[in-house]
DNA sequence: GCCAACGTTGGC
DNA sequence: GCCAACGTTGGC
């Protein structure tokens, strides 16, 4: 098992919105970048837990935990030229764009931000908190987990 | 295969 | 709204 974060804009889609989904489960359909595509292709399995944080926002923090509920299948966006993720790259044949189903787990009932996230010592090596660091999904160690959830 | 130009991300 | 950092594109 391994554990992850992933971002999303709670104004395109935030936790509330997973939570109040049929089933509390979404598809995490639109990602476009090739590093976080292959994570999600290749190494989330289902029940891996998922930090959920908020970015683009006022204030970007971890707000609470999702789960893997479907391992990867093709993003069915990038085949649907009415779609804003529509790539005439990516075939039904050869999909080129993946995607993971996430259930909602848990709302913290207080937000991690990423400024006290920059603050710990422990976090120094993860993705997140580093300079210009734009992956939408990025793998936590077990540590850095335990160590942030012990903080909920 | 290099690299400049461009578009996007995302914190501030 | 600004802008640094980064990924992608496309000409050569």
């Amino acid at each position: 098992m391994k554990y992850w974060l992933m971002k999303t804009e709670p104004d395109a889609f935030s936790i509330d919105d997973l939570a109040a989904r049929p089933l509390q489960t979404e598809h995490w359909d639109g990602v476009r970048n090739y590093q976080a595509r292959n994570m999600m292709r290749d190494e989330m399995k289902v029940g891996d837990p998922v930090f959920f944080y908020h970015s683009g926002c006022k204030t970007p923090a971890i707000v609470g935990i999702t789960k893997v509920v479907k391992a990867s299948y093709p993003d069915h966006t990038a085949f649907n030229p009415e779609s804003k993720y529509f790539d005439d790259k990516s075939h039904p044949d050869n999909p080129r764009w993946w995607m993971v189903d996430v259930q909602f787990v848990e709302k913290f009932k207080r937000e991690i931000t990423l400024r006290e996230l920059k603050n710990m010592p422990e976090l120094t090596e993860l993705a997140l908190v580093k300079k210009g660091c734009r992956l939408s999904i990025m793998p936590v160690s077990e540590a850095e987990w335990l160590h942030i959830r012990s903080y909920t």
